[in-house]
DNA sequence: GCATCATTCAAACGTTCGTTTGAATTGTGT
DNA sequence: ACACAATTCAAACGAACGTTTGAATGATGC
């Protein structure tokens, strides 16, 4: 498809899809024109529909592009866990990692724009437009599957609707993450340091993600009353203190 | 400023208000038109400039009406538990519900909108757009400061730094909740009940970033250095199991 | 009833958007 | 060197955007 292909240098095609990715993430997909795009890449405007045909197919491309290796290398980390465990159950925190440490790898691409692509992933989950409401699910459905299951067995005092929802939140504070979102951070008062180091952001993730997977489950409904009617809010409910 | 103000029908203002809310919620606030809005609200397309000045002071004004009452309630909430605990340290579980049982209320406001306002600012701090990345931290301040200082007395032994990153982590999972992102449900073969029930979804939300919060710290950088280097990922670290 | 103000309205403003076009340019195979 | 296909380019397309305008409409105070 590509002429100069076999040069080394990087063509229009893979220019266009690191400055869609940069200011998809910066700016938001509905925010960004292709002039920005075709601009920051030094190509000509048309380039975007000559190349990948429309807008939403350049949003599409650029998520395929990293997100089938990402999902393949979690699957692959989880294979190699089961593989060594020979059949018994997972502990909880290595099956975090399976999910966490390869887009640790991804941002480290050495071709760069992992990091770019990992903040553009978390954002693609709030983003309500429709081009990624029918793309990711697509990619998701095996590692949600395998991963669901392997939790399952680890946790088998769970029940699966608790489960879900445990995933869940895991998928919201992971995605709120690898957005970059500084929220506490702008506040001040709150500085978070090693926010560019990946490993130090997972040594601190995993464990709060696995103790959260394996929390104790909810108090009866007789706990919940407590806290609707706001009464006595501090005097029932005597479990393990902190 | 409203003239039929007195009457108790909702004027012009309160339906543009109400409208944007939900368009901004549905389709994030760059793929809004005002057009959309003005036609969802009925009024004339003049209107949100007339009453507002700009399409930007329209979303401002979107979070301040209902962002200013929920963290005061979140204060309100936590001042009711340090004055019945005197001076003990707090419970974990008890703080995280003065964060999240507020927004259970917003979501039952009577007028209506509430839960909907609750998924777009759940969506909010994902935007990149420059309006919401000035506008929230400032209602935020206060309510960051008071909060992190209650989980640092409740958690002593959780470093600063280690405290902040877990508030980030929360927070994460709880937007992501709000956000409604329905990731996993779409997959199938992981249906989410309950999803309307803010109740039972606060229920499960609970404990599960209290124990985030609570959870033993990272290990030192000697199981770093295995996680990186894959070999033996099972095999070291042999902390509590599930 | 009349002056006065706030509000609504239809119409238009200039700009920017995604996309298309057709000619110029470049690289490749023979 | 020539034919041919792939790519780049400047220019333009119609549509939709946020905003402004100035006249119509409605209610209020005197």
């Amino acid at each position: 498809m590509s002429q100069q292909s076999s040069a080394g240098l990087p063509d229009t095609r893979d220019r266009i899809l690191a400055a869609a990715e940069t200011l998809f993430m910066e700016r938001g997909y509905a925010a960004t024109s292709l002039r920005m795009i075709t601009a920051k890449a030094r190509v000509n405007l048309a380039a975007v529909n000559y190349h990948f045909g429309s807008k939403e197919s350049l949003i599409r491309e650029v998520f395929e592009r990293r997100l089938g290796p990402l999902n393949a290398a979690r699957l692959a980390y989880l294979d190699r866990l089961e593989e060594k465990a020979q059949g018994r159950a997972l502990q909880v925190e290595r099956i975090v990692e399976a999910i966490v440490v390869p887009a640790l790898q991804v941002s480290r691409d050495p071709l760069g724009g992992g990091a770019v692509f990992l903040r553009l992933l978390g954002r693609a989950f709030s983003e309500p437009a429709s081009y990624v409401r029918e793309t990711l699910p697509a990619h998701y459905r095996e590692v949600i599957i395998r991963f669901k299951d392997a939790f399952s067995r680890a946790l088998p005092n769970v029940p699966e609707q608790d489960l879900a929802w445990r995933m869940h939140f895991m998928f919201g504070a992971m995605s709120y993450t690898m957005a970059g979102n500084d929220a506490l951070q702008l506040i001040g008062s709150c500085r978070l340091d090693g926010v560019d180091d990946a490993e130090s952001i997972i040594r601190r993730l995993v464990p709060f993600l696995a103790a959260g997977l394996k929390a104790p489950l909810a108090d009866s409904p007789a706990r919940r009353a407590g806290i609707a009617a706001r009464k006595s809010i501090n005097a029932v409910s005597s479990r393990k203190a902190a």
